[in-house]
DNA sequence: ATGGTCGGCAACCGA
């Protein structure tokens, strides 16, 4: 039995938030750590802190916006940077080989509200991630998709699913996207191991003391491919780095498995 | 009655 420990973080700034990211691979010694949000050119990624730490990293910035990345305890093969394949396009998709499990990682557009142009280009996005995924992969392989999909699936996974139902995030377009990685066979890792509602990865800067009045959004995943998911052993959503003087919107999300 | 968020990066855009 192999133990594979997998952790996602939208990180709003590497830069801001690497004392949290660094406190969290000392403490949790994940085997791969997916990061969205980094917010910094590669020219400006900190390779150095990670191989400082025993970890290895493949990433994909851009300047202000978007950039994700892949830090892995054991040297992971490198796979996509990018789903549509443009140079042009946003860093929001990266992929690699790791302990024979094919893991992706996505920051999918965030939509600002249905009816615009950014509302229709994160349903369309969603739409070539899973082809994208249907096409190039075998649902009895092991694989994982990690990272920040901004949809909440569930009415549990919102903190006023009246008050939200069919804004941005907790729209039935997007649902009926994140239903069809469910019916391909991909499986809610978090959600296998807590059938409860009220935990959450996300809570809006701009909604004052959010996270102390509980409200949040569960936008996080990491889905698992059915043979990989029957392996996993916990999964959890970890606040204690919200408690630093830095707290990030979104919190880690973590799962194990026993290879 | 009113103001109450971040980060990037240089004026606002994106979340």
């Amino acid at each position: 039995m192999v133990r594979f420990k997998i952790a996602t973080f939208n990180a709003n700034s590497l830069r801001v938030r690497l004392p949290i990211v660094k406190e969290w691979l000392a403490k949790e010694q994940p085997d791969a750590l997916c990061l969205q949000e980094i917010k910094v050119q590669d020219k400006d990624f900190p390779t150095e802190d990670f191989e400082a730490m025993g970890y290895h990293a493949l990433f994909r910035g851009q300047k202000s916006y978007n950039g994700v990345a892949i830090i892995t305890r054991r040297p992971a093969e490198s796979g996509r940077f990018s789903l549509y394949g443009g140079p042009l396009e946003e860093a929001r998709f990266i992929s690699a080989e790791i302990d024979a499990v094919s893991l992706i990682n996505v920051y999918v557009p965030q939509g600002v509200a249905p009816g615009t142009e950014k509302f229709a280009y994160k349903l369309e996005w969603l739409q070539e991630l899973f082809s994208y995924i249907e096409k190039n992969y075998k649902t009895s392989l092991p694989l994982l998709i990690t990272g920040d999909f901004n949809v909440a699936f569930e009415p549990i996974d919102v903190y006023d699913p009246e008050g939200l139902r069919g804004g941005v995030g907790f729209h039935p377009d997007e649902q009926a996207l994140m239903q069809r990685f469910f019916d391909w066979g991909l499986i809610d890792v978090f959600r296998k191991h807590e059938p409860g509602g009220g935990f959450y990865t996300f809570w809006d800067y701009r909604i004052p003391n959010a996270f102390r009045r509980k409200m949040g959004w569960r936008i996080d995943y990491i889905l698992a491919s059915p043979s990989l998911a029957a392996k996993s052993r916990r999964a959890w959503i970890d606040v204690e780095p919200r408690k630093v003087e830095k707290p990030s919107d979104h919190t880690f999300l973590a799962a194990e498995f026993e290879l």
